[in-house]
DNA sequence: AGGTGGCGTTCAGGTGGCTGTCAGGTTCAC
DNA sequence: GTGAACCTGACAGCCACCTGAACGCCACCT
């Protein structure tokens, strides 16, 4: 998905680029309205991050131009924590959804992946893989035998799997998603629970690449 | 991404042009070092692309302005293949990478997308070869019967090729790559590390050239 | 308040994929 | 023609991973 981060400020700036791009997203930072002027008018973007203080005008400006103009690329923008009446005007002037900084980047993440399924068309995806039929937004999955049941942590490893189709997710990618950051896990605590992944789902829907880690089984 | 080709060759111009564009890029095509100039003084270029010989001026002298500046937009000058020294001159001026004409358009997209991963901080970018869709990052590659899956090891070997598509890669440097320092290696892996790319990925991926190593193959 | 069962974590024994090697054959520069 | 470089199928051993079972915790139910 091309993502486009109007973000002024540098370090926010790449952390926030680099963390979509290793979801698999194909970003670009614009520091300047005026440089993410000259993107729009070139690219097609699936969504945009919107910071709202640039250092050569107002993102709330640029906001309206881009609805004035008919456009409906989902946008988000991004607001200081006691900023309510800019968030606000944001929202009335066409923005999706907000984001308040600080924000934790998986967070990010999983607000990117919300407003993206909402305006792709495919606003509560059915996944189907494998004669199952998957429903993240409500945490269901129904099998050939009926409604299957996850656990919290067993939804938490499925899901980054689910979200990086065709993609190999490493063990400790797996791990940054279940425990706090830098926790140490002593054991093989993720081996079983992609064991209990594969007992509930089928064997087929993890495949395991030694030494590099998992990746969605093919539907 | 935005690439500029500063080259006065009408017909070598459009076609590059016509192939940077066909890639997902944004090209601009200046004939003149003036019309270059008035270019990166209002555009932010994420690549450059530059004659060294121009009808205004030398490409050279435009590629010091630039570093004296202090532009580090990666520069790709494009040489002659009789022109060593212009070669040497230019890489002493600053330039990232060069090419030699006549190149054939498909190195040159593999060349572009090379020196853009190192200097753009994307991490993750899609490469195309020969029928494969490649996601570095995710450890990923699509081929047309579907999903190839490879070991640790024999990714560490084909990254070394992606990394410098069109250079030669020594087995030394292979060596190094899956070793530690200094490590002997004392029969042939490396050939069957190679085959056994081959046999995923097929024959045409990786090119011997005896003596001095190994080549990525053309897309 | 006490009992229960689901969940998270750990462990141990077993397994099969990966790694490195080798041998026989092919290719090619000289 | 020759020898070095390379190719590739096959094999053995290692260890990353699998999975059944167990235990402690705690939310929930009676």
């Amino acid at each position: 998905m091309r993502i486009l981060l109007i973000e002024d400020d540098p370090g926010l700036g790449s952390a926030v680029r680099d963390e979509i791009a290793a979801e698999g997203h194909v970003p670009d930072l614009a520091p300047t309205l005026a440089y993410a002027r000259d993107l729009v008018a070139t690219m097609s973007y699936d969504l945009i991050l919107l910071d709202l203080g640039l250092p050569d005008g107002r993102g709330l400006d640029f906001l309206k131009a881009l609805r004035a103009k008919g456009s409906v690329t989902p946008v988000m923008i991004l607001t200081a924590h006691d900023r309510i009446t800019e968030r606000i005007e944001g929202l009335n002037a066409g923005a999706d959804d907000y984001i308040v900084k600080p924000f934790d980047l998986a967070e990010l993440t999983a607000r990117i992946n919300a407003v993206a399924r909402r305006y792709s068309g495919n606003p509560n995806p059915l996944i189907s893989l494998g004669g199952l039929e998957i429903d993240l937004a409500a945490h269901a999955i129904h099998g050939p035998d009926g409604q299957i049941d996850l656990s919290q942590r067993e939804w938490i490893i499925f899901e980054a799997l689910l979200q990086r189709p065709g993609q190999i997710v490493s063990k400790s990618q797996i791990e940054d998603q279940l425990y706090s950051f830098d926790a140490e896990v002593e054991s093989n605590t993720i081996e079983v629970y992609v064991s209990r992944l594969r007992k509930k789902l089928g064997k087929d829907v993890v495949h395991t690449i030694r030494g590099l880690g998992y990746r969605l089984g093919t539907p």
